[in-house]
DNA sequence: TGTACATCAGTGAACGCGCGTTCACTGATGTAC
DNA sequence: TGTACATCAGTGAACGCGCGTTCACTGATGTAC
């Protein structure tokens, strides 16, 4: 049995497709703003897109799947921004600083799938939340080996390690709402922003402090 | 212009009428508990309460209108159960302890009213939401100068207090999250309660000694 | 107290509309030889 | 390279269904006198 394997030939159809499926993604992101997945129709989906709603079935089984879809790529940016964190830039001389002033311009710059994850955190379909759920809970436990390597932790309990990993990632979460929330309006943004840096402050060196005692 | 007011006769109707909007209150908090106000049609509520779907009309303009009155009176039952956290009792050592047993006992009798919402604050209807956030930002605010009576924060600026109490509240909110998540299983009832105590003592700790220093 | 009238919670038919999903199809693109 | 066939993204008609809202109505309850 001979194959002919013929890649550059076949890309306009496969990159066709993916274009397509592409703009299925973009076109439930935006239509995702104001309103949850659970009321959106695969219909409404499809018209954005401009194609016809029988073509849907071609990329995705179902609107819920199509979550998942964008659960999974919301959380690779997500975790882009958080190897930005982890890798910290001499010049600044604060990684409270340095991982909000991250975390803004991240969540600024993918503005939808922020949009998208905090609201469907609450209220997508079963699955969608499940998913979300189970990829900030990986969150957590990278945080926690984070910062079982800072100077001073050793002494702390693994599970001392996890709930301050928890408590952090909370704050963060409702710093992202709080950011779109803002969104736009700059002045806002600020209050936000120096909100986090200082709440972050007060977890991180009450965990240091309580420890010690 | 006689007026012959006759309240206990008149009150056979009244007392029906309050007893079918009290129905349609309970039926769409059952129908919130996997779902959301925005995937939830005028019909199925209609159909879970037992009457015609245009007597719906007889009772509230719209789901919105009605996610407005289960917003107020789910906040009516959250503030029954900070009045009771503020009431400190004497038999308990620990006001931290206290506080935490009080939400989660609050969060399981109420659970219903908690779930709708956590879900609603992030994808109900616009005004449903801004509603939620408003009561949430009162309980901030309240929590505040609550915290500025107990001794030593006499020299915390009013800006410093108010970022306490918004983490603080956060923390809360992803806890009555986790209460929810855990519902049922009193195992993971208590691990949520314990992280619950643990990261409330960080954070007051943690911000004594940030502010002494 | 009895009667005549007003109120109003709930009914039921009807409407036009958008929904998810099925099916047979088209025609451009890709593959085998 | 040229030809005959296969693939498959997107089409368009059709279906039965649940939707919000309108309207005129019923009949029990309440009110005026």
């Amino acid at each position: 049995m001979r194959v002919t394997v013929s890649p550059d030939l076949s890309e306009t159809r496969v990159v066709r497709k993916e274009r397509t499926r592409r703009s299925i993604l973009d076109a439930t992101l935006e239509l995702c703003e104001d309103s949850s997945l659970v009321a959106l129709s695969l219909r409404q989906v499809a018209k954005q897109v401009g194609i016809v709603p029988t073509a849907f079935y071609r990329h995705f089984e179902s609107i819920e799947s199509l979550g998942l879809a964008l659960v999974d790529e919301s959380f690779v940016s997500l975790r882009a921004m958080l190897r930005d964190v982890r890798r910290h830039d001499p010049t600044y001389r604060d990684i409270v600083d340095q991982s909000v002033d991250t975390l803004v311009s991240h969540v600024q710059k993918e503005r939808q799938h922020f949009n998208f994850i905090v609201r469907e955190r609450a209220a997508g379909p079963l699955t969608v939340r499940a998913a979300i759920r189970h990829q900030i809970e990986l969150c957590e436990r990278e945080l926690a080996t984070d910062l079982a390597r800072l100077p001073g932790t050793d002494v702390w309990t693994p599970e001392d390690l996890q709930v301050l990993s928890t408590l952090i990632v909370t704050a963060m979460v409702a710093t992202v709402e709080d950011i779109l929330v803002a969104a736009g309006r700059p002045d806002a943004e600020q209050v936000v922003a120096e909100r986090a840096r200082t709440q972050l402050r007060m977890v991180i060196i009450g965990a240091l402090q309580w420890r010690s005692q």
